[in-house]
DNA sequence: TTGGACTAGGCAAACGTTTGCGCCGAAGGT
DNA sequence: ACCTTCGGCGCAAACGTTTGCCTAGTCCAA
């Protein structure tokens, strides 16, 4: 008569052995309530009802028959999925992955999971991805160098993303500083006369960078010839956008002591390119890349560049994410998180010739 | 009286104007059952006796309220979540990457989205990584360049990983190919002091690799100097590592024409312990790279190596897992797929210098 | 007139959780 | 003796789908 028997014997639905153990069947094991189980794993407010030894006997019994909690279910339950949606241009070398290894890191320990989606760029893509990220009852997104389509119903943080959504935390690079430190160092070793590859349109970064670029210019008395300044072309990132974009500097028959590259990417290209013409990278032309990715450090010579701390830049998106999901509180969040970059001088810069013979040699 | 008019108007709960729209929101807006609107929009095949007039209203009510299904409910009805388990080693540049390119793409087009997890080789992480996918009810799981530490419960496909678990299909290239691609290129070329790098121990193609090379070599009878050989050594899969190794192999003293790397990444580092030793990539030493990932091109020298089609391994790999789960008859999986190398030769290898005073040059 | 067969859907159970509320008994206060 | 207050749980609704089974009407043949 007492209902722990009853509801114990009364287990009318024998568990096949291979099937996962859900609540119901700890309840029954137990002669426990589902609700009473869920209570005390969750260590909810309104199990401080329940003793001490009852407590004791659930969590025996769940880790005993190893029940792992649904977490569709849970997720349907709750209103929350503990998963969030992150949007990269693509999944390649360089920027978006360095960044991508940071989001991960972060999220996994605040234990979330997140879809990845690479839109290439297009735009239809964005939008796309956007609205399946949604349906998927992500809890929020980050978004990596990728201009928004809509505005999202949802949590989100930016990296790299100046267009000013309401209410969106963008985590951005001091372009200022960033500017001013390759600025100084390629005009502290005398050079004049310095060449730029912007980045392409799409990318959010191109105009922030130039405009930083223009001023720490200005600052240093270097004047910037329109004639030298080239824009990396094409939808693909690869290494080929700055080789081209080089040789159409080098075609305008412009002599220049250094090359201020967009990414590291297309700097490597750049490096090729101007060998390939005969030049030497450093001594004909210095080559300052931006970025730091993984391999900037082997190239050959090993390239000058202005750190990105992409991965902490990931983390801090994921942190940030993170945050804005969980707290309750809507006090309005912060517009940007600003990260320093720094400079990483290696064997791709020197002085200037210093005869002034320097030519596309062609 | 009549059942429509009262359920219509039987719209007892106003549905807030910012919630989302659920069935029940259309079967209020529509005078409609929940079930029917659900076997409609599904086309189940009780849909049919449903005529074409209503299925109209239902497919114009659903798409004029923007009805989305929830995933979380729908996954838990179905008992499948539509989303796969991805385990890399690490988000970085190179090998894990490129597939992952492939995955994603192969993946999206089946409408499978998916979670990715990195272990960085670290046994308790891939276990621990493995059966949170599982708690996280992925339909299935890819794993790239990984141990597998527990028999996976789950449709389970694994690129390059040649532990032979029972019912997993694996992606792999074709080693013996590959071994002789780049075997043969430098035997033609004129080398007969071959120097190589292995891989790390924890990487699942050293071995087979391994095994190639050394097949590849019996047959263009090329001796293989056991002091030649070094292998990759600690965690971290960047350049250095390869560059340490080389370092390794020049202060054996022993006199050597070319250096076939495991892969591409520790090519370059290799080139670079080339170089500081006063040795020139290719004259003095030419250089085989593995994978061909995207910078390989553009090294300096541009880097010949034995490409990897290795976004099309995670395409394979994409399509295959899908095709596991979606498939009902148990036909017994295909224990591999094999895919093929391909030499691509560029500026790091040339024939050896024809006097033999090669040497470390300190 | 009865009995299929077909049409056009509705009912309700399930999937596994979480959670607001309620119930019962015992202890304690007046 | 009665009321209150806990302690220790249980009931059942809800999250949004999917799906097996049912019903009510209609039409047609026997």
């Amino acid at each position: 008569m007492e209902p722990s028997s009853k509801t114990g014997a009364g287990a009318n639905k024998a568990r096949k052995p291979g099937a996962p153990v859900s609540l119901t069947t700890l309840s029954q094991h137990l002669g426990l309530s589902v609700a009473a189980i869920s209570r005390v794993l969750n260590k909810a407010p309104a199990a401080k009802s329940i003793p001490k030894a009852t407590q004791d006997r659930i969590f025996a019994a769940a880790k005993q028959m190893n029940y792992r909690p649904n977490v569709l279910a849970r997720s349907l339950r709750r209103g929350q999925s503990m998963t969030v949606g992150v949007l990269v241009p693509e999944v390649s070398e360089g920027y978006a992955t360095a960044v991508l290894a940071g989001i991960e890191q972060g999220l996994l320990q605040s234990d979330y999971f997140f879809f990845l989606i690479s839109h290439y760029h297009r735009e239809e893509l964005i939008a796309r991805s956007q609205s399946m990220l949604v349906d998927r009852s992500v809890d929020g997104m980050i978004a990596v160098d990728t201009p928004l389509s809509m505005h999202p119903p949802l949590p989100t943080i930016t990296v790299s993303c100046p267009d000013e959504h309401e209410g969106i935390t963008n985590i951005v690079l001091n372009h200022r500083r960033a500017a001013e430190l390759a600025i100084d160092h390629l005009a502290g070793l005398g050079h004049r006369e310095v060449a730029f590859i912007k980045g392409q349109t799409f990318s959010s970064d191109t105009d922030a960078r130039w405009q930083a670029i223009r001023h720490a210019a200005a600052r240093a008395h270097l004047n910037i010839d329109a004639k030298l300044t080239e824009q990396l072309e094409g939808e693909a990132p690869g290494h080929e956008t700055g080789y081209f974009a080089t040789q159409r500097l080098l075609a305008s028959n412009r002599p220049f002591t250094a090359l201020f590259a967009f990414n590291d990417v297309s700097a490597i290209g750049a490096v090729r390119a101007l060998r390939e013409a005969g030049l030497r990278v450093p001594q004909d032309v210095s080559v300052v890349g931006f970025d730091d990715v993984q391999s900037a450090a082997f190239q050959n010579p090993g390239l000058t560049t202005v750190r990105q701390p992409l991965r902490t830049m990931g983390m801090l998106a994921a942190e940030a994410v993170v945050r804005r999901i969980t707290s309750v509180e809507e006090h309005v969040p912060a517009k940007q998180i600003v990260v320093d970059p720094e400079l990483v001088v290696r064997d791709s810069t020197c002085p200037p010739p210093t005869k002034r013979t320097v030519k596309a040699s062609q």
